[in-house]
DNA sequence: TCTGGGGTCCTAGGACCC
DNA sequence: TCTGGGGTCCTAGGACCC
């Protein structure tokens, strides 16, 4: 908890909708509902005037249909969303470097980080005040809810109370008092089930919530849960403001419009999927390690099978092997619902000009073509300049260094080949991906692996 | 016509290593 | 050969968020 109400949230009202009415003049005024055309479609956003009909977000579009049948139904334009978001983005980026977006129409800024001298809460809140002008203006009129307070959990929830177009700045000191009254609901992370578990044992409120031991909740709840909501129930919240958070995954869903059983189509669906993450992964210049599969069945029971390959990689034909192998893991015979396929333990660096051709000729391909994920075998390499981060201690697979040095590697050991243009090939060394032989040759070594040329010492 | 799509974080058990 | 503790990695599932 700050000093200061030093913290701000800001987040566009009924986001994708308003778009919409901004964009087409007819709508405005008018229900809005944006989200899935289809017969499984839900509500991403509804106007607040399709909500004054009681439709919600994540409501079965049939349902928003049958509730409100003369509103609009659209489906989501992301590309424009993303426009409108990052204009919003770079505006909050003026107030502070600091900014944490959470999607494409929630952010937490750190007012401390800037350059605004004063953060009495009237000046705070005349600056909020100046915000919600800007983001009228870079969005074309949208409106924004700002929350403001010593703490994150604080600007959240005061930016939800005064919703739409709303503004509420929190004095420091009137947290407390402000939360107790709260059901544990308004807390983020009490969804559904821990709301449930509470109230089994008597607590509906926030002031509930810190008359409750830590270490009850902690038995209840489970360590991290628990210890967090103990803490945050009593305003105790000094989480910062995290800007540039990298992604840990990224995948690619698709429910159908009807169960598939067909194992031929499911092939077909997953080789799609898998192509699809790929084309991801290329265009933001990633590789991954561990390939899942997702599968929900008929019945809506969720399955994944997941498998980690010795080295990230980008490579189409490896991703979708994989997928492959992981699905025929799952009895799908009685109709699946949904197929997805993700990418997990990401690395920033990206295949650039392959020399696929060399590296499998080499015996540091042999050595371990038999290893458990030989799916990796073919993965590339790239030039100096946009290769990996070699990390003592990590997998590395197949790349070139320098002049030339291939390295490859299987399940906790690494496999190098040198060699170099004028030498050819070298003999080939098994190291623990620990070695400290190697260290002199990691990239993360001060004073240039990729300068040396000569090889390490043959074993 | 029940229940989207893209994420994050946590837990728990087992393997494996020292 | 047995026992055991700690750490890390992997996998599957679940809660939660927007």
């Amino acid at each position: 908890m700050r000093p200061q109400p030093s913290i701000l949230h800001l987040d566009l009202d009924a986001f994708f909708a308003a778009v919409e009415q901004r964009d087409k003049p007819s709508l405005r005024g008018k229900p809005v509902v944006v989200g899935g055309l289809g017969p499984r479609g839900v509500v991403a956003t509804a106007s607040y005037e399709a909500r004054a009909f009681g439709v919600r977000s994540a409501m079965r579009m049939a349902e928003a249909r049958a509730r409100c049948p003369h509103a609009a139904f659209l489906s989501p334009r992301f590309t424009i969303y993303r426009r409108t978001s990052r204009a919003v983005m770079a505006a909050l980026r003026e107030l502070s470097p600091v900014v944490e977006p959470l999607s494409l129409d929630e952010a937490y800024v750190d007012l401390t980080a800037g350059t605004i001298g004063d953060l009495s809460p009237s000046a705070v809140e005349s600056l909020a005040r100046d915000l919600k002008r800007t983001v009228r203006r870079v969005t074309g009129g949208l409106t924004a809810s700002i929350g403001v307070g010593t703490s994150k959990l604080i600007a959240k929830i005061a930016s939800d109370l005064r919703k739409p177009d709303g503004l509420l700045v929190v004095t420091p000191g009137a947290e407390t008092e402000l939360l107790s009254p709260m059901p544990v609901s308004v807390i983020p992370g009490v969804g559904p089930a821990t709301a449930e578990r509470l109230r089994r044992m008597g607590v509906h409120t926030v002031g509930d919530l810190g008359r409750v031991g830590e270490e009850e909740l902690v038995r209840a709840l489970g360590k991290a849960h628990g210890q967090a909501l103990a803490r945050l129930a009593c305003a105790g919240d000094d989480r910062p403001v995290v800007a540039e958070r990298e992604a840990k995954s990224i995948s690619v869903e698709d429910t159908f419009d009807h169960d598939i059983a067909d194992p031929a189509l499911l092939g077909v669906v997953i080789e799609r999927l898998a192509s699809r993450v790929c084309e991801r992964l290329a265009r933001e210049r990633l590789s991954g390690r561990t390939v899942t599969v997702k599968v929900r069945l008929y019945d809506f029971t969720t399955h994944t099978r997941s498998a980690t390959l010795a080295g990230p990689t980008d490579d189409d034909r490896v991703i979708t092997r994989l997928a492959r192998r992981l699905l025929s893991e799952v009895d799908t015979s009685a109709g699946v619902r949904l197929l997805g396929v993700g990418v997990s333990g990401l690395a920033d660096w990206v295949q650039e000009d392959l020399f696929g051709a060399l590296v499998d000729e080499t015996d540091a391909d042999a050595e371990h073509a038999d290893a458990e994920h030989s799916e990796t075998e073919r993965v590339t390499s790239g030039p100096v300049q946009t290769g990996p981060r070699w990390v003592p201690g990590a997998d590395v697979i197949h790349r070139r260094y320098g002049a030339g040095w291939v390295w490859g590697s299987g399940l906790g050991r690494v496999t190098v080949r040198f060699e170099t243009a004028t030498t050819g090939p070298g003999p080939v060394r098994t190291f623990a991906s620990d070695d400290p032989e190697l260290a002199p040759y990691s990239p993360l070594t001060p004073h240039s692996p990729l300068a040396r040329t000569d090889p390490p010492p043959a074993g």
